[in-house]
DNA sequence: TATTTTTGTCGAAACGTTTCGACAAACGTA
DNA sequence: TACGTTTGTCGAAACGTTTCGACAAAAATA
């Protein structure tokens, strides 16, 4: 492990002399590649591990052009919020950009994002081959990715063709609904802000699908919504007052996230509303806090990072050979679709006097 | 800001070119480095901005046998906690790093660290100038870093001589103290977790500090720490429940940081114990949460993005010119303390019947 | 058997920078 | 004036890889 002071870095040249091969040859074979004899290649393989070789990045860089990084972009809010779900998203990433030997690089860009001023520095320098784009970020921001030509695939955001893995959140949300109906809820809230992202609107469809699959008709005052905001436990609270206002008071809702969910038990618990004997409350994401808060919540879990993974398995493919790449984009595979898991803990129980 | 599709990347030959000047000019003019008259240089510089010129890492790297990278390697379970502190400092590195025209390789290795198994892969690749190393981390990683003869700072962490950028703990439990002595208070307990830890002993020294310069004793029994354990909510309301059956009660009590103090504060509630009425609570950190309790913590607050920025800064000096480096390692320069700021809010309050 | 195709190996060129050494002009100083 | 030093510029080498084209031996085909 610990390299002696004076000991040169070892070059494909020594692992070359060292098997008795040309150079291009102990390429070939270290890549696998052209045609290359079993004993030959052995040969070499083994020079290699004998002197503890390892190409040396920027010297096959300059030769193919290609950088072997890739850039992941997020908002800084986004990531620094307190739950770490794009830090995990990112881990996934990372994990994955392992075994294809690349290397992540994270650059985060401020809500308000003015293009020339915010730009990720690998954008300018063109220091990645691909780019994931984690969370809802300016449509400038887009623009520019778009005009650098670089590959891209968004995670957990839709906008306009651009490739994407995303969460399947209508069928999530209506598995959450379902739920909550198959508990004999009838009157069922949903409560959310951001409805212009994309993500907060498949979370409606799918509660509106639910309901309607159940016969039971989509009662607009039961939906409360902040058009603009995030969804975050402040507006979970100041929604939350307006359910308990509703009349008759709803008997389960449907929260487009943890975060409002928490929100909302706040503000049951300050009105001594019991949960889940009264209210049945029902999050999204499964973030940490879900497990742990009074009563735990039941929610919808996400995989964030199988996200990141898949994400970057993607963006690999759209890197890698233009005929893969032209393939699945002529078969319109633009997105993928993740699917959640409904995880029930004890926020939602069967609705006061009903019988099964 | 769009690329035509058929343009070559420009290099520096095309400014050369453009500026009627060798390669090695060029070079230099763009460096500024070695002797070149006012004049080209100002051609050279104007041809780059006209072709948009922009060097390619990897042709530097090739021949200056640098990697521009430097690695930040942080454990996935501290990466990944809800409050983003590490992820704060994350970013104050990255933003320096930019700086000084380097990128950041993040990596992050489990608890429990296996030499060979869980190596940051630029590690064994070697694509990295220079480590950051925030928090505690196994010390067989420490010693595979120390190896590697790379340079390496540790960030909010000490081990060894190794150079290293931590928050001044003692001074800030200290200044904690000595607010709450300010307010009348003469029994304050502590509370704490993970008492190993270097960060962690040096707030308990700072406690110990302000109450023996206030010439109050130091009892044994107002100490509430478990030896190992994470100092998080959860031991805060474990602890909190032994705080809270102390014959007298204390009245004051200095928790190690804000996670355990907000789960302090949660067996106060339950116990209908009321905060800062009958208790005063003072944290450390100034976590997100801490200004969004009820009431909102008085803390102390840690400037985390300075911690990354100043981290990377010195592991710069370390990379950069020898000669700094040695210099600051021979003055004795090892570690750098950043000082924290008292930050009043509502959970603090003047002893109960106490007049000034 | 004669010819083409496949297989295996090699030397050399190329990628885009920095830096070394050579050289000459301009500038000091004796 | 003569000579050393500073200033300015340049060509070429070097960094460590991949890949191209040449070549020959072996194998397949006619």
């Amino acid at each position: 492990m610990a390299k002696r002071p004076g000991s040169r870095r070892r070059t494909i040249k020594d692992v070359a002399a060292e098997a008795n091969v040309a150079i291009s040859t102990a390429s070939l074979a270290l890549n696998g590649k052209g045609y290359v004899s079993q004993d030959t290649r052995k040969r070499v393989l083994e020079a290699a591990k004998r002197l503890d070789y390892v190409p040396q990045p920027a010297a096959r860089q300059l030769v193919t052009q290609e950088t072997g990084n890739v850039g992941f972009v997020l908002r800084a809010d986004h990531f620094t919020r307190s739950e770490p779900f794009y830090t995990r998203v990112f881990l996934g990433a990372e994990f994955e950009a392992e075994q294809h030997d690349r290397y992540v690089l994270l650059a985060t860009i401020p809500e308000q994002y003015v293009p020339g001023e915010h730009s990720p520095r690998f954008l300018r320098q063109r220091n990645v081959d691909g780019i994931l784009v984690a969370g809802k970020v300016a449509p400038a921001f887009l623009a520019e990715v778009e005009a650098s030509g670089l590959p891209v695939v968004l995670i957990d955001f839709e906008k306009d063709h651009l490739p994407n893995v995303v969460v399947d959140n209508q069928a999530g949300a209506r598995s959450a609904v379902d739920h909550l109906l198959g508990l004999g809820h009838q009157r069922i809230s949903f409560v959310g802000a951001d409805m212009e992202h994309p993500a907060v609107a498949s979370r409606l469809d799918g509660y509106r699908l639910a309901l309607s699959a159940a016969g039971l008709p989509s009662d607009p005052s039961l939906i409360l919504a902040k058009s603009g905001g995030n969804p975050d436990r402040e507006t979970g609270k100041q929604l939350g007052e307006r359910l308990l206002a509703l009349e008759p008071r709803p008997t389960a809702v449907f929260c487009v996230n943890d975060a409002t969910a928490l929100g909302v038990l706040d503000t049951a618990k300050k009105h001594d509303v019991s949960v889940p004997r009264s209210l049945s409350i029902i999050g999204f994401d499964d973030v940490t806090g879900a497990q742990t808060s009074i009563p735990s919540l039941t929610t919808v879990r996400v995989y964030k990072e199988q996200l990141g993974e898949l994400a970057l398995r993607y963006l690999a493919e759209l890197m890698g050979g233009a005929e893969q790449h032209s393939d699945r984009y002529q078969r319109g595979f633009h997105d993928i679709k993740l699917p959640t898991e409904l995880v029930v803990r004890n926020s939602t129980a069967r609705r006061e006097g009903d019988h099964e």
